[in-house]
RNA sequence: CGGGGCGUGGCUCAGCCUGGUAGAGCACUCGGUUCGGGACCGAGGGGUCGAAGGUUCAAAUCCUUUCGCCCCGACCA
């Protein structure tokens, strides 16, 4: 290993040693959040925050361009309404903080902080919505909501957490499947192409499902300890959120009748995907796209740099935001550069561009990717297309490289032999026959630890199930989850 | 919620067993020399030892309670 390729933050823990402090190493010293002083809550700091409003604002152009709107409901929920949906309640209820009192008053009606908005948006719907023609309802929400959990991790699990919900009601199930699958496709699609984070989309078992869901799909994707990640889900509500909130209209056949809704999110757990999808044992590795800095420019402060080196590297730093680059020009005088580049690479910015008096005498500057440590001398004349062309092969960098991964923690197993085998250590995916039924599941998870993170779309029935025996009804992606 | 570990300047930790003036490295402040892969010298500032109660002449140290965090298992975006 050449030095340029050694980790240089020692501060990290090694992915080998111990992956999850690792990770949570990472969230720390990266500046992406901080623990609170309340219990399972996360502060997201200004570095982690830039991160969620670049993927927010690329997947709310995602949504527009889809035909939703957004809109803001209440953080509160009557505790009659969170009551209606039989099995939405009991999915949710261990989870739930309870509001009792207002002032010192104790409330007639205790109030239940959202964990998810269909009652209260169902309700509003059932307002909203008389007639055929006032379907399509596509309505998104950028939302905190809370989850009272038992264990907690910055970005993957918090008691509150950031997220979107989308929620929509259509006249026919048909059209209410269309919207589950088309939402899902665009989690896929931003998966890959923003946050270079491949995944496997398809639908939940049974016992994955939503609380209240007729059909549950979900993208999942493969982290760096070979456990995956379930990185967003759309549910087909069928028309059992309608009845329980009276979601009813007129149709074309004059007849009253229940709509069907849909409801999809995905949350700030994307960017704990990102950190344990690309990052190393130097830090953070961050797509170009939702990255804060895409360049960070390092002057090298020798001699009078202050009117030599610093006037060029502003003169980069404009040429780069002119073509809408993110730039960030690190002119701190109490840090070498040596350190610069080190803190640079452990917060993941893309590309690192070097400027000092060798560089400006023979009319270039230095530019260091992320991904693969390559130095690469570039002329100034050329650093505009250069810069550009390579966020980009920095982005397909990734993706590419977590497709290879994924492909290579990725087994099938006929038998159970194979399948426990398989899920030794750090498998990633081992897709196998399985036979549908929750008890089966149940026992595959308890002897391997090993759950179904979803079925592909074309279930093709036929030989046994790899853990029972009895006939199989589908393959199942298996794995070890978070 | 069970099992284990840890709470001492901002961070990582030593000190605790065997009670007796709170320490180190890094970070921070100031001055100077440096600067192409985490520079160096000098001088400084900063901690009611997670919290509460108890034992004691005396508690970071012993006892009780409590809170938080981390790891491993049962539930979840």
């Amino acid at each position: 290993m050449s030095k340029s390729q050694q980790p240089l933050m020692s501060e990290i823990t090694p992915q080998t040693e111990d992956f999850s402090r690792w990770y949570l190493d990472v969230v720390r010293k990266a500046e992406l959040a901080d623990y609170s002083p309340v219990k399972g809550c996360m502060v997201i700091r200004p570095y982690g925050y830039a991160i969620w409003e670049l993927i927010q604002q690329q997947l709310d152009k995602r949504f527009k361009d889809t035909g939703h709107v957004n809109a803001y409901f209440p953080l509160f929920i009557p505790e009659s309404l969170i009551m209606r949906e039989a099995a939405h309640v009991e999915g949710f209820a261990p989870q739930v903080a309870w509001v009792t009192r207002g002032g010192d008053e104790e409330l007639e009606e205790r109030l239940v902080v959202r964990p998810t908005s269909e009652a209260i948006i169902g309700t509003m719907y059932a307002k909203w919505i008389q007639s055929w023609r006032d379907l399509p309802v596509l309505i998104n929400q950028w939302a905190n909501v809370v989850r009272w959990e038992k264990v907690t991790r910055p970005f993957l699990r918090t008691t509150e957490f950031l997220w979107q919900e989308g929620h929509t009601a259509h006249e026919t199930e048909a059209e209410a499947e269309e919207e589950t699958l088309k939402m899902l496709g665009v989690y896929k699609e931003f998966a890959e192409n923003v946050l270079a984070m491949p995944v496997l989309d398809g639908q939940k078992s049974s016992s994955e499902k939503f609380a209240g869901a007729s059909r549950t799909y979900s993208i999942e994707a493969l982290m760096g300890d070979g456990r995956a990640l379930q990185a967003g889900t759309s549910h087909n509500l069928g028309q059992n959120f309608a009845r329980a909130f009276e979601i009813r209209f007129q149709g074309r056949d004059k007849a009253l009748q229940y709509a069907w809704t849909t409801s999809w999110g995905v949350s700030t757990r994307l960017i704990g995907g990102v950190i344990m999808a690309h990052g190393d044992d130097s830090g953070l590795i961050l797509p170009p796209k939702i990255a804060p800095y895409q360049v960070v420019i390092v002057p090298i402060q020798r001699g009078n740099w202050q009117e030599t080196v610093l006037p060029k590297a502003k003169a980069v730093q404009a040429d780069l935001q002119s073509l809408g680059v993110r730039v960030f020009l690190d002119a701190r005088e109490e840090f070498t550069p040596g350190w610069k580049f080190a803190e640079w690479e452990m917060r993941g910015v893309p590309l690192r561009l070097e400027i000092g008096p060798k560089d400006i005498e023979k009319g270039q500057v230095v530019l260091a990717r992320r991904d693969t440590r390559e130095k690469m001398p570039t002329p100034l004349a050329e650093l505009q297309p250069r810069v550009t062309s390579l966020l980009d092969e920095i982005q397909q960098a990734l993706l590419a490289r977590a497709i290879k991964f994924r492909e290579e923690h990725t087994s099938s197993s006929a038998t159970w032999d194979e399948f426990t085998t398989a899920m030794e250590g750090r498998p990633g995916y081992v897709v196998a026959r399985w036979c549908g039924r929750d008890v089966c599941e149940a026992e595959i998870k308890s002897e391997t630890q090993a759950t179904i993170r979803n079925l592909p779309f074309q279930q093709v029935p036929g030989g046994v199930c790899v853990h029972c025996g009895q006939p199989a009804v589908t393959d199942a992606r298996f794995a070890k989850s978070y």
